[in-house]
DNA sequence: GCCCGGCGGTGATTTACGTCA
DNA sequence: GGTGACGTAAATCACCGCCGG
């Protein structure tokens, strides 16, 4: 009897760095389920299907207020909110802002506009007040949770010396995706005193925006938008939380997977070269005891389920190896036990850990071999 | 207690690429 | 098939809070 087990060269495989050269290229993510599943959104928005009509539509009603309180179409039928429900927003804020202009003209003013004060006190996350007073509407639900959700702004945390690429963002072009063209646009501003406020997302915020990206990971114009409304957050914001959001998240994942292929590899190392050891001790019974080939065939069953592998013998009453004369302990424990040493990961893209938001769950209920795991 | 440098978190930008009309 | 619009990933920048010395 040969046993055919070869799990790879042991030289080869102990080198783990082959499994990580390629990290970044190697590791799929969960996008693709996401862009399929039909999200649960209920919005009624009377604007166009093109994201970039949509916030150009939402620019226009922010920049002007004479639409206030008469577009009917607005009325946000919005199932946004998310399965655990949001603390609700902090009726005590504090109402002093960091930032000295609290009209609009800041935020057309500031582009452009080193070492003045207003400038300086810019508040990216400021929409006008007329975006406010246009979606106040009694009729809407999402209306009267963005009417308190507007507190948020109050909270945002507008820090310190701001990015100067983010000059043209933030000034007066701040909607739309034509502000990809003028990005550098305002790096002409020699003097350095261009400085704008860093954005910081609340707390709730973010955990408004962690919580959709829990129940999907990639938006639609009319989500961001959506989105954006409720946190009264400019739609490329949003845009660029879940960019954001999905690198980073690819990141850990791949992380996570690199210290579990890590281990798998050690412990494929480690049983590999059991493995081995045995399979000369084998040889080495064979050709000294000629009734070696009485031994019991040992075949190895995986179960679908939890993908252990455990071994049985095809003649449960063989008589133990011992009978020969010869102690062959590692033989005999290793085919007769749970092998809990061979990782789970064999198809290990089923079942290797998952970052947050993924879980892992044991999906067959009836599964028998956790006490046997434990 | 204050200062400073390193570091991690994070918002934002740029570039490249794929898809679609 | 070529092209532009659009969305996204990846890489990167830059700000800022935190922390240890």
């Amino acid at each position: 009897m040969e046993l055919g087990l070869s799990l790879g060269d042991a030289n080869t495989s102990s080198s783990p760095k082959s499994f990580f050269l390629s990290k970044k290229k190697v590791i799929s993510t969960c996008n693709d389920h996401e862009k399929k599943k039909n999200l649960g959104f209920c919005m009624a928005l009377g604007i166009n299907s093109s994201s970039e009509r949509v916030e150009q539509d939402i620019e226009d009603e922010e920049n002007n207020t004479s639409e206030e309180g008469t577009n009917n179409t607005l009325p946000v039928q919005l199932d946004l909110l998310p399965l655990v429900p949001l603390p609700n927003p902090p009726t005590n804020l504090p109402q002093s802002h960091h930032w000295s202009s609290d009209n609009g003209s800041s935020e057309n003013g500031s582009s452009g506009n080193g070492g003045l004060p207003a400038a300086r006190g810019f508040d990216v996350n400021r929409l006008p007040a007329a975006g406010m007073d246009e979606v106040s509407s009694p009729n809407s639900v999402a209306s009267s949770f963005r009417m308190d959700f507007g507190l948020f702004k109050s909270c945002v945390n507008i820090v310190g010396v701001g990015n100067k690429r983010n000059s043209e963002s933030a000034g007066g072009n701040d909607g739309g995706e034509p502000e990809r063209a003028s990005s550098r646009a305002s790096d002409d501003d020699e003097n350095g005193a261009n400085t704008r406020k860093k954005l910081r997302l609340s707390k709730e915020q973010s955990a408004y925006l962690e919580e959709s990206f829990k129940e999907h990971h990639t938006l639609n114009p009319k989500q961001k938008l959506a989105l954006a409304k409720q946190l009264s957050l400019r739609p490329r914001q949003v845009e660029v939380w879940f960019q954001n959001r999905r690198a980073r998240t690819k990141l850990k994942q791949t992380e996570v997977d690199c210290e579990y292929l890590k281990r798998c590899c050690e412990t494929l190392t480690d049983e590999n070269r059991r493995l081995h050891k045995e399979l000369q001790e084998l040889r080495a019974l064979k050709t000294s005891n000629p009734f070696y080939m009485q031994l019991p065939a040992t075949t190895l069953t995986m179960c679908p389920s939890c993908e252990r592998v455990a071994s049985t013998t095809s003649a449960a009453t063989a008589p133990p190896i011992t009978a020969l004369g010869t102690t062959t302990t590692t033989a005999t424990t290793a085919t007769t036990t749970t092998s809990d040493s061979i990782p789970k990961a064999i198809p290990f893209l089923n079942s290797r850990p998952r970052f947050f938001p993924f879980t892992t769950t044991n999906n067959n209920p009836n599964h028998s071999h956790q006490s046997a795991a434990s």
